[in-house]
DNA sequence: GTGGTCTAGACCACA
DNA sequence: GTGGTCTAGACCACG
């Protein structure tokens, strides 16, 4: 499998899972049409609640970066606009770095790595 | 004023005015020795509790955006660096917009807009 | 339980728990990885408000000595740096014996006493 | 003089000042018997408030560091013992470093630093 | 008047 | 059950 939760850390487990399978989304790793695994599946791989891991697919769901099916369990879909508070966090993101005195420039850079990388790997999955 | 408090959002009072007096920090709104409301008086002027203003003023010193003051108040004062978790909650947002196949360049773009703005309102109050 | 609360000190009660939670770590009764009570049993014990522990736990997980989680509670973690100020405290501490006629030789020694007394006791709970 | 005020500390004021008196005669360079500026003039040097300046010179003198007269003024003497809190401290000082994993010959080095540092001022105020 | 500390009691998110 | 957040009201230290 391709998660990884902390049971420490201090982000809850359901956004964990939320934040790794838009990651795997963006990287390339979980294609449009890929299905994930059953709620079952996931919460006893992991030893969590089912509730856990249904609250992660219904967030999922309801951003529109999956599709929850009887039976059929979840796939990714690629689709849907960006969420409404999307661009609020990132001004404060880009806000905190800003009033620390950080330049643009350095800023943006850190934002293209990150870029890159999702890139690079998506390539990478493609050609495999 | 300049702070905008949303009783009703899902994020946390004390975190939205964090947010708020690093906004205003970034955009040069409150250069470094300005002095910020008084815990008792913005808790007064927006009908909230003190220790939630508290909470936000404490959090802004411990990551060195203000410095308290026992008798003169809250003074904005810029130093420190970035956040442990800020490259972590860049990474997640950027995946966030790439797994909605939004084109680097444009979420570099909806960046750059964003450092521009912080940069444009800076002048502006330098100049005045 | 570990603890010893001195309402009426003038030190505050937090950090009263702060101070003995950090020697008990020091000592070794506390190794990494050791629960600590949880902010309402140990607020139950000792018969003091709630947010009086949370405090000391919140400072404490701060400056890297436990780390606080959803539902296990506190657990101790060794890690982090010095507090900036630590070097400050002792220079502070140092004069006051030293304009006190005490010999810098005398003063050592009681470091080395005290240090001392934490390996012994580390000693100790290592081998029970 | 001396006296170095940080307005901005967390330190209160009145502690800035008894910590420097005393630090100033652990260094030699307020022997026994050497006067204090009046209260008047200190705080007017420093554009403090008088109270404050007071404030510090009396626990100065219940320490047994200075010894207050009318008319005279404030005088240094060296007598008296070590205070109640100062091993407490000095404890909290050790466990917090010793907590850090920091091994107890590095902390002594620290300490011994700090005191070569006193030894070494000491010795050229007396030659001067 | 400022921030710092403490208490009392409440609701919510998480798992 | 855990910690996280918010409210209400109190006293103290500082200057």
């Amino acid at each position: 499998m391709f998660l990884m939760i902390e049971i420490d850390s201090d982000k809850p487990i359901y956004m964990q899972i939320r934040d790794q399978v838009i990651e795997g989304i963006a990287s390339g790793q979980l294609p449009a049409g890929t299905s994930l695994p059953s709620i079952r599946q996931l919460a006893a791989d992991f030893g969590i609640n089912l509730h856990t891991v249904n609250k992660a697919y219904d967030l999922l769901e309801r951003e529109g970066f999956i599709q929850l099916r009887r039976k059929t369990g979840a796939v990714v879909q690629v689709s849907g606009t960006l969420s409404d508070t999307w661009n609020e966090r990132l001004q404060a993101l880009m806000a905190e770095a800003y009033a620390k005195d950080v330049s643009s420039a350095e800023i943006l850079q850190h934002c293209q790595l990150i870029l890159g990388e999702f890139a690079a790997q998506h390539k990478l999955s493609n050609n495999s």
